[in-house]
RNA sequence: UCCUCAGUAGCUCAGUUGGUUAGAGCAUCUGACUGUUAAUCAGAGGGUCGUUGGUUCGAGUCCAACCUGGGGAGCCA
């Protein structure tokens, strides 16, 4: 086969340079035709389109062209032209041809029509190939990198939180046991429990749960970091919303009040947004079509309204004065139910909500209280469809009313003397929050199910591939 | 974890008050067609009815347990 340098379709779909000898590689979609003549779809995953490729059977190997099938992966060598046949504006006149890999149809479990996200789920190693996993898939990419140009142009520095961790006083949730310790005969202790200081680190550890800690200890340094990593809950979750291994984003700035904070996390989102439609446009109007209606309007949506700012005890007057039959009561002092954000979302406010000033009895001990005794200035950003998308708080600086939440809550001081320290010396302002990935790309794609906005999804019982 | 719905061909589904040999569309295979767009047309092959146990002369259909998946809730991001 003639040596051509490969071209990404892509690139070859929005070229206006005809009749120039090509090279493409890419795994075929589907096979069309008659005795004399193919088409074939290819695709390379630069983008959601396909190339198509005319060949005239005549010029090629009869078995070639028989085993060119549906997931075939095939490089391809042509002439560049303007389509004769419609829907499609170029096509490859095909020279040569050659089959990287056949995909026997018998047992190729992706056909030329649409499958269930349920069945796909069941073949994830498979999934990427289509055309709505394509689209997720180069969605989550943009975002990604939307996210470290956002931060790096707004003067954040990315911190590295570790994945191992030693504490989990956080609480935010069920953690995965990091050993190398033999679960069959573990070493014990005097009083009959696990000696883990014989264990690898020499003491217990789990996964983390949060890097908003070690961002904390970033920020009193660096002034604005930002985390960006995978995290972990043991919780039992088996919900649409909920993984066992997840990406988040959590910024953490020096001298940020609450209400930089608010800004921070609003800009933050508008500017993802606005990024997908400007970078992403062939696949949300793909996932637009096929999956969800509103989507590009929702987006644009976010990115052209300001988001609405209450109190809690706003939200809870609201709650209490709409009317409306809520499973759960509204009473003062509790979390908000799904249903009670869904309404002040998607009903009364009709737009992203955040609400601040939560109880403090709901809320986490290193939230900022506030004089009142009775809040902290908690912040949640709440969204059409997905509910909470952001949860984040101004710190609390002083040490000792930071030790004393602690106290109360029996968590060790000399597990988080770190931390405090961190108050002790140097204290300052600060706030932050954390982004959860997946529900963000959730957002952005129309998906319902947050085990089809990632990759490989780890749930309850559900590790594969 | 709780509530709820579902599991029948490779995929999506139908299958009546329990009753002869379990059906359809798509996919696959064969044939037809000079430019197709999830091509079209004709024909063919394809089943341990999620698993185990029970009721019955007889179970895809009824009962129980379990497994897997969807939706809702809780925990949360």
């Amino acid at each position: 086969m003639k040596d051509i340098k490969r071209t990404k379709i892509k690139e070859l779909l929005n070229t206006d340079t005809f009749n120039r000898e090509v090279n493409i590689k890419g795994w075929v979609r589907t096979k069309r035709g008659n005795k004399k003549i193919a088409f074939i779809a290819v695709n390379d995953g630069s983008t959601i389109h396909h190339i198509q490729v005319v060949a005239e059977k005549e010029m090629f190997n009869e078995d070639l062209m028989r085993d060119i099938t549906t997931g075939s992966c095939i490089s391809v060598n042509g002439l560049l032209v303007e389509s004769m046949g419609k829907g499609q504006t170029v096509e490859i006149q095909a020279q040569e041809i050659e089959l990287y890999g056949s995909a026997d149809p018998q047992v190729y479990p992706l056909q030329k029509k649409g499958h269930t996200l349920e069945f796909l789920r069941e073949i994830a190693h498979l999934r990427p190939r289509t055309n709505t996993f394509g689209a997720v898939l180069r969605i989550r990419h943009a975002m990604s990198y939307a996210i470290h140009k956002f931060f790096n142009d707004s003067g954040f520095y990315y911190l590295h939180s570790p994945i191992i961790t030693g504490s989990d006083a956080e609480g935010a949730g069920a953690m995965f046991r990091v050993t190398t310790l033999d679960m069959q005969n573990p070493p014990k202790a005097k009083d009959g429990s696990i000696d883990y200081t014989q264990d690898f680190f020499g003491k217990e550890t789990n996964l983390t749960v949060s890097g908003q800690l070690e961002a904390e200890l970033g920020a009193l340094a660096l002034s604005e970091v930002y985390t960006f990593g995978p995290t972990f809950r043991a919780e039992n979750s088996n919900t649409p919303r909920h993984l066992a291994e997840f990406w988040m984003i959590e910024p953490e700035m020096a001298f940020y009040d609450i209400h930089d904070d608010m800004d921070l996390a609003e800009d933050f989102l508008q500017y993802l947004m606005k990024y997908a439609l400007e970078n992403c446009k062939d696949d949300l109007e793909f996932l637009n079509k096929m999956y969800d209606e509103s989507l590009i309007e929702r987006i644009r949506f976010i990115v052209d309204n300001e988001f609405q700012r209450i109190d809690y005890t706003t939200a809870i007057d609201v709650l209490k004065q709409s009317g409306q039959k809520f499973e759960f009561p509204v009473e003062w002092g509790t979390d908000l139910q799904s249903e009670h954000e869904r309404y002040l979302v998607e009903q009364h406010y009709e737009r992203p909500v955040i609400i601040t000033n939560y109880p403090k009895s709901i809320k986490a001990f290193y939230m900022k209280q506030n004089d009142d005794g009775k809040t902290v200035r908690a912040m949640d950003v709440l969204f059409p469809k997905i509910g909470e998308i952001i949860g984040g708080s101004q710190r609390e600086e002083n040490l000792e009313r930071l030790k004393s939440w602690v106290n109360e809550l029996n968590i060790p001081e000399k597990d988080i003397w770190w931390y405090l320290d961190t108050r002790k010396f140097g204290t300052a302002p600060h706030s932050g929050f954390g982004l959860g990935f997946e529900r963000l790309i959730l957002f952005m794609t129309g998906m319902s199910n947050i085990r089809d906005v990632i990759p490989f999804p780890r749930t309850p019982k559900n590790a594969e591939f």
